[in-house]
RNA sequence: GUGGGCGUAGCUCAGCUGGUUAGAGCGCCGCGCUGUGGCCGCGGAGGUCACGGGUUCAAGUCCCGCCGUCCACCCCA
């Protein structure tokens, strides 16, 4: 005898998705593909890999996700590799290869990962959804990005979600800030909290949403991105709020809103849900990003878009308590076929079935009556039907509705012939 | 990367200060109903008490380590 070999579980910080809540995620990724379809927007698949360098160059290499978050590897040919952290960088990557006519929108759904210690709403593998728009400085294409992802948000049933916008100004005006800002974080170093003490002066924006005590009195008394914004920034971000406005969709303008990728410029924005109290509330968030394709080597084109995490998505809609997203029974299949003859009966009148448009499940393994019968309540079936040796002798086939109360009139025998018809008839005569 | 809680049946958990064959509910399988599910009753299967060391006459229970998980920080979806 050998041993068993030790079981093999899924890595840290990774999950499998079992039927039981995978309803909801088809569900999801089914409204979202729907809309961005309704929005003009075509699906884009890259490789869920990348050169280390669309990723370094894209979100920054000074950022946490770039310095110390990435799963990054060798191949066999010796190229240094990356699994995506994010989904924006390799949608550009892939415009500039293949320049496409402008404006370029693409939806997306992918997984992406982080080395990070996982956590509530916090995974190494986690799933995103999203939309990118490469070509087009307008700021209604910014307007219509938000929005997108706002009426999507409505459409899954989420309430209490909040928009928060923010401008981090274009090239020079943000640059400009940074200098004003690393003079006020000099003259006040000493008061900043314990761990931007030591590491403001790499990354000073990241000070901005620190949310220890002692640098937002740092932050607070410091210069505003607001008011370093040029008059083409400020006209950028007028015409983008007052756009959101003009339909209807409401809007917090959060002047520390600091997002952790270094190609953002100009809009930047975050959906938050009231409904998650923990650390993980932000679930979506995105912005404009005119520099990024430049960077990927490509020609200075503008770009914005938005990306939504799955796994936080869901967390809201239970935290909301929205039911149409758990699984219905009705959800389940419409006739379970009961075989006690061998199984034979059972293969051809599923296969005509289903030929037929009907969800069916059956039993296998020749199970007694009850035991199958057992298996078509459980698969929540609104009505089974049943061949035994009598029924297969004379060419019929016992109907029997699962969902009737009363035990009289809830079962006949029908010819073989007519099965489809009468299937069809028992399902819409089938209480609910 | 830092800090804390928790790992006992498929799932949710009980197991008092260490003491004989480790329990419950749900789920699963079977029987009551030798061709009829759900409800009810009865029965059954299923556990190297995460793993590895240590203390002890004796460890699920105490100690150390390790892995996993959850939570917080950091950062983000």
């Amino acid at each position: 005898m050998s041993e068993q070999p030790k079981q093999l579980v899924a890595p840290t910080g990774t999950h499998d998705v079992l039927p039981d809540s995978s309803r909801a995620w088809e569900r999801l990724i089914g409204t979202f593909s729907d809309m961005a379809h309704q929005w003009g927007f075509g699906l884009v698949l890259t490789p869920m890999f990348e050169d280390v360098a669309v990723f370094n160059r894209g979100i920054g290499e000074e950022s946490d996700v770039a310095r110390k978050e990435m799963y990054v590897f060798e191949d066999r040919g010796g190229r240094t590799l990356a699994l995506r952290p994010e989904g924006t960088a390799s949608i550009v990557r892939a415009f500039v290869q293949h320049h496409p006519t402008t404006p370029w929108k693409a939806w997306y759904v992918t997984p992406a990962f982080r080395y990070e210690r996982p956590q509530a709403g916090r995974y190494r593998q986690h799933h995103q959804l999203g939309v990118e728009v490469l070509g087009t400085s307008d700021p209604l294409v910014d307007v219509e990005v938000i929005s997108l992802a706002w009426r999507f948000y409505e459409a899954i049933g989420l309430r209490r979600i909040r928009l928060l916008i923010n401008s981090m100004g274009h090239e020079e005006c943000r640059g400009e800030f940074v200098v004003s800002l690393r003079r006020h974080l000099t003259d006040h170093e000493l008061q900043l909290c314990e761990e931007h003490q030591k590491v403001w002066s790499s990354n000073p924006l990241r000070v901005i949403d620190c949310k220890k005590q002692e640098c937002r009195s740092v932050v607070d008394a410091g210069p505003s991105i607001a008011d370093a914004l040029c008059s083409e920034c400020v006209t950028h971000f007028s015409a983008v709020s007052e756009g959101l406005t003009a339909i209807g969709v409401p809007w917090e303008r959060n002047v520390k809103l600091v997002r952790g990728f270094d190609y953002y410029t100009r809009t930047t924005f975050e959906f938050v849900s009231d409904a998650l109290d923990g650390a993980q509330n932000a679930v979506g968030g995105g912005g404009r990003y005119d520099r990024l394709a430049e960077d990927l080597g490509g020609s200075p084109t503008a770009g914005v878009g938005f990306g939504s995490g799955i796994e936080r998505l869901l967390l809201a809609l239970q935290a909301e308590d929205v039911a149409h997203f758990e699984v219905l029974r009705d959800d389940s299949i419409d006739v379970f076929v009961v075989d006690t003859t061998g199984g034979q009966e059972a293969l051809q009148l599923s296969d005509l079935l289903r030929r037929n448009g009907f969800a069916v499940d059956r039993a296998f393994d020749s199970r007694s009556m009850k035991s199958q019968l057992k298996a078509a309540d459980r698969s929540g079936a609104r009505v089974a039907i049943l061949v035994g040796p009598q029924e297969l002798e004379v060419g019929t086939i016992t109907i029997r509705d699962l969902r009737a109360i009363d035990e009289s009139n809830r079962q006949r025998v029908i010819s073989r012939i007519d099965v489809v018809d009468a299937v069809r008839e028992a399902i819409e005569t089938s209480l609910n």
